[in-house]
DNA sequence: TAGATTGTTAATCGATTAACAATC
DNA sequence: TAGATTGTTAATCGATTAACAATC
C-alpha cells in the first residue's frame, strides 16, 4: 500500500511523514487556496454538495486547469462529469493548511493592528488561538481586548512557561509592533519557543533557521495599486 | 531628442505619455520596490549618500542582479564600480509609485483595522491622505480618528460633492469593511467617482472596468505559514 | 592597473495555459 | 451516446539567475 505525500511524491505507508523530503509546493497554489475555501464555504451555506473547477474559475476570474491543479495538491480527486464534492474539498484543503486544529500564538503590539487581527474572526476561524496580548506601553497594561489582557512585553517568557506548565505550547507569535521594536520582540519570541513569526512590521527579521516567518507587505498592495494609477493617469 | 518611458520603451518625447501603450510592467519588481526604498531611506538617515545592488540584495537576503533589475524599471542610472545615489533612488522609487504626490482617499469601516490603516504613518508617508472616514454603525458616527469625524456611510456621495466643489476629488477607496459589505461599499465608491479600490475585505469585487482594484489577502500570507508548520511539524 | 560594479544578453527555472485522453 | 468534466502531459510564457562585456 501506498500514501501519496502532499507533495506529490508516492512513498510507502510505512514511511514516517516526517521524514519525506520537504518538497517545494508550488507557492502560488498555496496562496489561493484560502480564495476557494472561502467560495466553497459560501456554496456549502447555500445547501450546494457539488462543485467544478470551471464554476470556482468563473467567479474568481482565473482558468479552470490552474483550479484543478491547485485543488490537486491536496490530495482530493473528482468525479468526471460531475465534479468535486464540496464538503470532501474544504476539508481537504483545511487540512493541507493546517486549519482544522488550533495555532497557540502570542501576539506582540496591542494598537489598532493588533486589536484588527485578534477581534477579526476569520483567523480564528483558521485556527489562530491567541494565547497572550502584549505591549510595551504601560497605559495599556491590564486593558482588554476581546476578553485578552494587555500585559508587559517583558512578561512575555513568564507567561510562556506559566502556560507551558499546562502543557500549552506557544507555536506562533504574531508581531504588530512597529518596525522599529520588532526584531527585540521576534528575539523574545524566540526565546518563548515559538516556530512561526507572523510579522506585519516592515523589518526584516534576523532568524534561526528552524523559525519560520512570514511577512505581511501591505506596502507592497499599495505601490501596486498606485503605481499603476500613474501609468493611467 | 528621445525619452525613456518607464516601461522602457524609447519613444520620441513629443509623444503624449497617455499614448505609450500601457505596458506590463513586472508585477514582482514593483511588489519589491518598497523594501528598496525602506533601505535607502534607513541608509540616508545613516548619512549614507550611496550604495550599491550588492549591499542591498545583501541586506534583504537577494541576487543583487535582482535588485539591479527591479531599479532599473524607474530609469535610475548607476555608476559602475561606485552604485547609485540614495537621494537619486529614493526620489526615482517615489516617483515611479506615485509616493511623492497625495493620493485622496475615502476610508470605509472605521473598525480596528480602519483606525490601524488611518494611524498609520507609513501610509501617508507614500501620499494616502484620507479625506473621509465612513461607517454604518450609528454607534461610531462623530467619533475621531485621527482627527477625522467618522461619518455616515450613506453621507459618502454628498461628502464626495462637498469635496469637489473645492477641487477635491477623491481617487482612492479604502474598504475596511466586513466581507457582507464590501460589494455595496464599492458601488457606492465607484459613483463616488474613485479611480481606484484598496479592498481589505475578503471578496471578490465587481467593479467597471475603469476602477483598477487591489486586495489585501491576508489569509494567504497566515495560509503560507500554517502550511509549512504543518509540513515541519 | 585590478577589482568592483553596472547593464544587458542568454540560459534556466518555474508557473500558467493549451491540448487531449480518460471517464462518467 | 454526447457532452461535461477530471487529470495529465506538452507548450508557452514570464521571472530569475548566470554569464559577461563595459566602465570607472
Amino acid at each position: 500500500m501506498r500514501a501519496v505525500a502532499p507533495n506529490g511524491l508516492t512513498t510507502p505507508s510505512s514511511f514516517p511523514n516526517a521524514m519525506i523530503p520537504t518538497k517545494n509546493l508550488p507557492t502560488p497554489s498555496i496562496r489561493r487556496l484560502p480564495g476557494y475555501l472561502r467560495l466553497l464555504k459560501a456554496a456549502r451555506a447555500r445547501g450546494e454538495r457539488v462543485t467544478s473547477c470551471t464554476r470556482i474559475a468563473e467567479e474568481l476570474g482565473q482558468q479552470s486547469v490552474q483550479v484543478r491543479k491547485d485543488l490537486s495538491v491536496t490530495g482530493v480527486s473528482g468525479r468526471p462529469k460531475v465534479g468535486y464534492s464540496i464538503d470532501e474539498l474544504i476539508d481537504a484543503i483545511q487540512d493541507f493548511l493546517g486549519w482544522n486544529r488550533k495555532t497557540n500564538a502570542f501576539l506582540v503590539g496591542a494598537g489598532n493592528l493588533g486589536a484588527a487581527i485578534i477581534n477579526y474572526q476569520g483567523f480564528a476561524e483558521h485556527g489562530l488561538n491567541i494565547v497572550g496580548v502584549f505591549d510595551s506601553n504601560p497605559a495599556l497594561f491590564g486593558s482588554s481586548i476581546k476578553g485578552h489582557k494587555v500585559m508587559p512585553v517583558d512578561d512575555m517568557l513568564g507567561c510562556a512557561k506559566m502556560l507551558n506548565g499546562y502543557d500549552i505550547m506557544v507555536e506562533m507569535g504574531v508581531i504588530t509592533a512597529p518596525a522599529s521594536a520588532a526584531q527585540t520582540v521576534a528575539n523574545q519570541l524566540v526565546e518563548v519557543g515559538v516556530r512561526a513569526i507572523w510579522n506585519y512590521a516592515p523589518a526584516v527579521l534576523e532568524l534561526p533557521d528552524y523559525v519560520l516567518c512570514e511577512n505581511v507587505k501591505l506596502s507592497e498592495s499599495f505601490a501596486l495599486l498606485t503605481s499603476q494609477m500613474k501609468n493611467r493617469a
